[in-house]
DNA sequence: TCAAGCTCTGAATCCTGATTCACTTAAATC
DNA sequence: GATTTAAGTGAATCAGGATTCAGAGCTTGA
């Protein structure tokens, strides 16, 4: 035989599906979904439209690998501090302060991932990892109540009200209209007070005792 | 001059228009925005595509007129509850419990104005609407907290987080419809539990002091 | 009934990106 | 360096739904 796929090679392929995913995962930061086109994005990368095809199967799968990748960060982020030892209110808190925290310093990003319109394949992935924020709340609704810390009874609908009552507020902040109001110097709250607020609204939600306050 | 647009004629485009919508509406209840497609609109209206466009001047008008109506309906419902006189704890309640009743009995819609991904014209109408349940309840907080029923101090931000948890528990993809219909024959809440979890979790969201319980 | 001026029709066209594929270039083996 | 096979290219094609428009069919007022 004549050839034969060499390690070398092997290699940079794995590279350049890295690259292309890197270049994709700042598009998406930088403008959001919207801005990711196949065409755009083979520039970005230095290669032809074609050649992204020899590394995803369509749009959607790249797309949704990239979804996947941004959000597993943010998953796993969250579930190192909701597991760790400690008061589960206070890693409620904790957990919440973090997330928001996160959003906030990469507010296009964040709004791709928790709200932006996108094609199919991306909102399956949406769903996924909305489940994967829920599910780490009912572990810790559980340990919670088990404790008398929450006083809570359908732990699964409760975690989806928190994951619905973070997105909301986070999104309207983070949305673009608004980050065009805050840069206009109109008011608008800034993290600290969001932070706050969410944190106590869900902590009384759950039916913890306050915080000293 | 051998013609002018007569009453007989005005009524007629009137008639057809409001027709044009209420198969539109159906549409979306039926099968959300998706459905909602010219050709079949058409059809349905028994006329051609082309009629469509003596009505409205896009689809995305069109489809912004129907979401408005059928948004804008719920958001009367809602306020002339919130609204009523008495304690605004148990008003709170009151809509809680009666939107998550509307929203559960027509499901598709409600996930079609609170979640569908669609295009920018509809969206932009939603951010609309969402402000405006967000306004209601702003109201509601403002004078809930005069009366130190509740203990809430970023208004805007409660409200948003009220919306967002009742949208995920009810449309969103965590709530128990869209689970069930995922996973099949697993046990699911019902609407009275449902309802319940949520109003009790949003009255001590706000700091209201909890009904008997 | 007729001429004039609307409205209706729906197949053809446009639009916007994703996707393909015949061909060119580069690697690997001998 | 010749040969063989894979990777890369990008203009052309496809897809699918919105939108248009030339002609057909109604309405109107005289």
């Amino acid at each position: 035989m004549a050839y034969r796929t060499s390690v070398l090679r092997l290699d940079r392929d794995l590279a350049l599906r890295e690259r292309i995913l890197a270049c994709a995962l700042q598009r998406v930061s930088e403008g959001g979904f919207v801005a990711l086109t196949m065409q755009a994005l083979a520039e970005d990368a230095g290669i032809a439209t074609g050649s992204l095809y020899r590394h995803f199967r369509s749009k959607g799968e790249l797309a949704a690998e990239v979804f996947a990748a941004a959000s597993q960060g943010e998953v796993d982020a969250l579930a190192q501090t909701l597991r760790a030892p400690g008061n589960p209110a206070a890693r409620l808190a904790a957990g919440l302060q973090q997330f928001a925290a996160r959003a906030w310093h990469s507010r296009r990003l964040a709004f791709a991932l928790i709200a932006e319109p996108v094609d199919p394949e991306v909102d399956e992935q949406r769903l996924l990892y909305r489940e994967a924020y829920a599910e780490l709340f009912v572990e810790l609704l559980e340990e919670g109540a088990a404790l008398g810390v929450f006083r809570v009874q359908h732990l699964s609908l409760i975690a989806a009200c928190l994951v619905g009552a973070i997105a909301e507020s986070l999104v309207g902040p983070l949305s673009p209209p608004a980050r065009a109001a805050r840069e206009a110097g109109r008011l608008s709250l800034d993290l600290a007070e969001v932070s706050q607020s969410l944190v106590t609204f869900c902590l009384r939600a759950v039916g913890a005792e306050e915080p000293q306050s």
